[in-house]
DNA sequence: TTGCTCCTCACGTCACGTGAGGTGGC
DNA sequence: TTGCTCCTCACGTCACGTGAGGTGGC
């Protein structure tokens, strides 16, 4: 028989620990000092402790492991609990691994540039949302093309939209596709979030837009002119982090004003994974 | 210049975030209303959330996070950072592999018997303790080999700790080592906790017991005749999820009453990952 | 007038760590 | 009498989630 301190110290917890384990209901002394409150426990409650240790290691909850210890959970609900567990460990030590690539990815800038990167990459999921939209084809992805092709788009779509009275509910956004069996030319969207429903009677097209659920983002500052290098700026991030583009980027206009030095953009480019 | 609403949206952050962060100063709204405590945020700060949102997915602190940001820490404090937080997701990366491995033992011991396993099996870690000791040497690991040898070294051992008026201080430990340059013999120390410098005058060893950095632990309950399927539950646990062992269990008497089948021993097992 | 967006408290989370202040037996 | 072990509160942790209760402009 045991005192708190010499059960505590055999099974490598603490006495606060024990003491919660008692409070909670989870592991009681096997005797409690009526008069000093002293508790004392058996050495057979370390095989119990080191249930509950060994349950507690997996990551289990206090709540979990009381219930499989009291047979609160059939084999069934174990079961279900086991391969929870097993999914999170998974999904988690995905995580920390591409944590890890990209802490790596910044000692390395620290060493070449001997500071911190401007950080301004982001791994994000971008939701579904509907839009309008006006399409023009670009004969390729280069800025001199895509240009010219989308910048007159917008004051149209604003112009229909207005005159349809469809308001607009969101930061207008640009995307590109492949113009299929054609040699590298492009079809440009320009789009504009909304919220009604498609009719024969607009002259514009209700799309919806599907999300993105890795996308790697990052923001632009000043005219779209400028665009190419922050857009090198983050397919450089993606290579150095563990990713890799699967797609044209969307850009999304946060802020428009008349003087286009001052423009807000975000790119988003879908991304995956190695 | 956005509302905190559309702020939070585009940051993909909630709410709840963006007051939180301006409340303990990481990011203050361009903007006020002093009569309502509307916040206003404007595009470009945008590019600040997501260095504060990239930092914060690499695992740092919201303080951290602001020191990096303020300039509070100069190059190789960063560095240091960084550093320190590749090793822990490291660590990180590696107990939750072992863990992963622990769950899907589990899962195997319940699909083959239908039920969880007991639990008794727990890695920890041992601290180096000094011991008095007597050893003698069996001519095999054989149960029937050991039992004999270390039997009587006990009542010698505490007679001798007795006589030399040095009081035992914690548990009795048993550890083997091979006998070197023989053929499967092994030497038996039987050993307890004291606390005492070694001295000429006494007539045992006084030993400083190393710690082990990684012991598989169990249980095992009544005499220790019958501690052979004990040892082989464990060296099935230990083979079952992902160690290896690195040598000869340690035996320790946590309660050794009158009735050999009351006996509670603990067998800690060196082992290595993999 | 009804929604909608926003506001400020303030409690809850999870498993203890860490004092503060005090007691009982050698 | 001094240490030592043990006791019971009770606050703090970390980054918000989640109401409660209320306000201002379309």
């Amino acid at each position: 028989v045991f005192g708190i301190g010499d059960f505590a110290r055999h099974g490598r917890v603490s006495i606060r620990m024990l003491r919660h384990y008692d409070a909670i209901g989870l592991l009681r002394p096997a005797q409690v000092d009526p008069a000093s409150g002293y508790r004392s426990y058996e050495a057979t409650q370390l095989a119990e402790l080191n249930r509950i240790v060994a349950l507690k290691d997996l990551g289990f909850t206090l709540q979990q492991v009381q219930d499989m210890l009291n047979d609160h959970v059939d084999i069934d609900e174990l079961r279900g609990m086991l391969k929870l567990r097993h999914a999170q460990l998974q999904a988690q030590i995905v995580t920390d691994t591409a944590r890890l690539t990209q802490v790596e990815a910044r000692l390395r800038t620290i060493e070449r540039e001997g500071q911190m990167p401007a950080d301004e990459v982001v791994v994000k999921q971008v939701s579904p949302v509907r839009v309008a939209e006006l399409t023009a084809i670009a004969v390729s992805y280069a800025p001199e093309h895509i240009g010219p092709a989308i910048q007159p788009l917008y004051p149209e779509l604003m112009a229909r939209l207005a005159h349809a009275g469809v308001p607009i509910v969101g930061a207008p956004v640009a995307y590109y596709e492949d113009e299929p069996g054609s040699d590298g030319a492009i079809t440009v969207h320009a789009t504009a979030p909304v919220n009604v429903e498609p009719d024969d009677k607009y002259d514009f097209e209700i799309v919806d837009l599907p999300g993105i659920a890795t996308a790697a983002t990052i923001v632009h500052h000043g005219s779209m002119d400028n665009v190419v290098p922050t857009g090198q700026a983050l397919s450089q991030w993606v290579d150095a982090n563990g990713y890799r583009s699967t797609g044209y980027a969307r850009e999304v206009y946060l802020d428009c004003p008349p003087e286009l030095e001052k423009w807000v953009t975000e790119l988003q480019a879908p991304v995956e994974l190695i």
